[in-house]
DNA sequence: TTAAAAATATACCGAACGGTATAATATAGG
DNA sequence: CCTATATTATACCGTTCGGTATATTTTTAA
């Protein structure tokens, strides 16, 4: 046993949490909600979090390593630059359906709450949309190092329109229930490293 | 004096709420929050409007309202198809500070609290989305028409790719406090516009 | 100008909020 | 097994929530 009860606890309290927060947003998700959804007391979880605070960002933290987890596995799952670029679009189109069931992206619905509205939030959220990019940006620079990729492409932009697209096509799909809204963001991705990134 | 007093007060209480419920959201604006920003009471808000969901619909309403006069200005002020396509990315461009300092694009504000966590609002986001899909397809369709742009080309595709352009674009930019990244995703559809679309 | 009507202010309701002190219980090392 | 300690449950705190009944004030039309 490493892990001690109270970190179990903690675990499953993250757990049961993150759908919740993710659906209706870290500011009105109650206590009780969390109560209510892990079966457990307030007692046991102020005795694992300082406040609703700390709860909330160890949320997001999770829900946020879960989707770059699959990112990274998508990435990893190709050597080719343009063939990484184009599973990282596939891993969207793969993970839309239990993402939407789930609430939705996480950095988007956090990105929207926390401009305005939950302040603590925002530093976090700047730096997972700053780290995706990077990590896009990198697979770009890399392909370009090895020659798969056209020298004169600004790998910055094409990140950010890369991450629009698909966090766009996600907040469309979403809400109109319907895929086909994203599938047509992520084709346009796939269209743009066949036809304009890739040599 | 056309209008009444209380047609007054509601109108009123509408402008002052809208920047408030685009800010902290529909559902976690109080009413407190409102009875502050108008400086009048509960007893002047309830008796303007049945409850706290009928003013935050208006509320709504009135953000995209706004919005869509915005937008019709800028087709209304070309005659070519692809000028006013051109103009309508050029509208968020200019509109993008103003947009933000009163909490962002309202359609995506609400498209993600409404899809989980206020249900009330759904149906009128989706409306929102639909009208907006519409006019651009049928600007792209009349340029067909006119043999101003390709005819081969899938209006609705074009419309769903540069509304999920300007609305990514907009998260990037709003919660990175950076309109770098707005304008990478408006210069892609102008891009777009100009070697795709146009004849 | 005045009186009926409309609109706004005041004071309050029960419920739910985040949070805490403390009691009860479960865990873990000797 | 036993006991010290860590963990979880219970009961409660003050505050804020949306909403309402009613008193007061302001419009409005005769």
């Amino acid at each position: 046993m490493t892990l001690s009860k109270a970190e179990r606890t903690r675990q499953l309290i993250i757990e049961k949490a993150a759908p919740l927060f993710n659906r209706k947003g870290y500011a009105d998700t109650s206590l009780q909600d969390v109560v209510a959804a892990t079966g457990l007391t307030k007692g046991a979880i102020y005795g694992n979090f300082a406040n609703k605070d700390e709860l909330a960002l160890s949320v997001f933290d999770y829900n946020l390593s879960a989707l770059k987890a699959g990112m990274a596995a998508a990435l990893a799952s190709e050597v080719d630059a343009a063939a990484k670029l184009i599973a990282f679009a596939g891993y969207y189109r793969s993970a839309f359906k239990g993402l939407a069931a789930r609430g939705g992206c996480p950095v988007l619905n956090a990105a929207t709450e926390a401009d305005d509205n939950y302040p603590l939030l925002r530093p976090r959220v700047r730096a997972a949309i700053r780290s995706w990019e990077k990590a896009v940006t990198q697979v770009i620079v890399q392909g370009q190092e090895q020659g798969r990729i056209r020298k004169g492409i600004d790998a910055g932009r094409y990140a950010t329109l890369f991450i629009a697209l698909i966090e766009g096509g996600i907040m469309l799909s979403k809400i109109m229930d319907d895929p086909a809204r994203l599938e047509t963001a992520l084709a346009q991705v796939e269209h743009l490293v066949r036809h304009e990134l890739a040599t």
